[in-house]
DNA sequence: AACACGCACAACCGCAGGTTT
DNA sequence: TAAACCTGCGGTTGTGCGTGT
C-alpha cells in the first residue's frame, strides 16, 4: 500500500502553524472546498504536507469547532461512549457536535483516564475488603444482536420485521439458512451511535413487533420460543423498550450451551445496560 | 531568579483500508 | 487484477505554559 510520508518530503515546515499559514489555508478551502489534500499545499502555496493541512483544518480551522470547556454533560457522554466503543475517537467525536477526535482523545488521556482510574482503584480496594467479584457481564464486550424473519410467520409480523430491518442501520449483514429464514446482524455499539438510536418512531416500531411476538408465544408456539419468552420476561426490565432479536436465532445459538439461563441472562443484562444508557441519554 | 517538573494539547507518524488508474 | 494513490484513524511525540521548589 502506498504511504504518504510527510517526513520524507524535504523543505516542508513542521511544528506549530503560523497565523499566516492558517489564513492561507482557510482562504484556500473557503474558495475551493475540502478534499484533494495532497494538492492543497502546492496550489495554496503552503510549505506543508497534505496530511498536515487536513489535520490543521479539521482540528482547528474548520468553522463551528468548539474549543476547550468540555461540559459535565459532554464528559459524561464521552465516558459512556468510550465504555461502548473503546478508543474509537472519531465515532465518539461524531456524537459530540463541534468536538474533534483529537480533542476528545487528548481530553481522555490527560483528564478522564485519571478520574476513571482513581474511581476504579477506589472500587478495587473496596471490593478487596468486601471480597466482591465483578459479574461476568461487567467484563464482557458487546455482542451481536440478530433480527430474524420467520417466513412461516404472519404477514403482519413480517411487515413489521421488514420495516424494522429497513430502519436499523445501513451496514447490516444478512444471512439466510436452508429453510429460508433470514437474520440481519448488526453491532449494537454501531447502532447506538447512529442517528437511528435516537429515533423514537423506530423504538415504537420495535415495541410493536415485540408485542406481536409475545402474543404469538401466548398462542402456544414451539417450546423453545416459550422458554425464551419466559427468559425474556424474567430478565427484561419493564422500564425498557425492547430491542428486537429473534427467539429462534438466539435459542439456536445458545441452547447448545449447557448453561442457557446463565448465558442468556449475561447477554440480556448487557443489552439492558446499553438500553438504560440510551434511555438516560434521551431523558437528560 | 532559575530550574525542574508535570500537564495540556497541537502536531506528527505509521498503518489500514478504500479508491483510482 | 494489481499497483499506486488518497484519506482517515489512533498512538505517540514535541512543545509551551504554569506551578512548585
Amino acid at each position: 500500500m502506498g504511504k504518504t510520508a510527510c517526513s520524507s518530503e524535504e523543505g516542508l515546515n513542521k511544528g506549530a502553524w503560523s497565523s499566516q499559514e492558517d489564513q492561507i489555508l482557510t482562504d484556500y478551502i473557503k474558495t475551493h472546498g475540502e478534499g484533494k489534500w495532497r494538492n492543497i499545499p502546492k496550489q495554496a502555496g503552503l510549505k506543508r504536507c497534505g496530511k498536515s493541512c487536513r489535520l490543521r483544518w479539521l482540528n482547528y480551522l474548520r468553522p463551528n469547532i468548539k474549543r476547550g470547556n468540555i461540559s459535565l454533560e459532554e464528559e459524561d457522554l464521552i465516558i459512556r461512549l468510550h465504555k461502548l466503543l473503546g478508543n474509537r475517537w472519531s465515532l465518539i467525536a461524531g456524537r459530540l457536535p463541534g468536538r474533534t477526535d483529537n480533542e476528545i482523545k487528548n481530553y481522555w488521556n490527560t483528564t478522564l483516564l485519571k478520574k476513571i482510574q482513581g474511581k476504579q482503584s477506589k472500587l478495587r480496594s473496596k471490593n478487596e475488603k468486601t471480597k466482591v467479584t465483578p459479574k461476568p457481564h461487567e467484563l464482557d464486550n458487546i455482542g451481536i444482536i440478530s433480527v430474524a424473519a420467520d417466513h412461516a410467520a404472519s404477514e403482519e409480523k413480517l411487515n413489521l420485521e421488514n420495516k424494522v430491518k429497513d430502519n436499523i442501520i445501513t451496514n447490516t449483514s444478512c444471512q439466510k439458512d436452508n429453510s429460508g429464514k433470514q437474520a440481519w446482524n448488526f453491532k449494537v455499539e454501531e447502532f447506538l451511535v447512529s442517528d437511528k438510536s435516537s429515533d423514537i418512531d423506530f423504538w415504537k416500531l420495535c415495541h410493536e413487533l415485540s408485542e406481536t411476538f409475545d402474543s404469538e408465544e401466548g398462542g402456544g408456539s414451539s417450546t423453545s420460543s416459550s422458554s425464551y419468552g419466559e427468559l425474556r420476561r424474567k430478565y427484561w426490565p419493564s422500564s425498557c423498550q425492547p430491542l428486537l432479536f429473534s427467539e429462534e436465532i438466539m435459542l439456536e445459538e445458545w441452547i447448545k450451551k449447557d448453561d442457557i439461563v446463565g448465558c442468556t441472562h449475561q447477554k440480556l443484562t448487557k443489552i439492558d445496560e446499553l438500553l438504560n444508557d440510551r434511555l438516560n441519554w434521551n431523558s437528560s
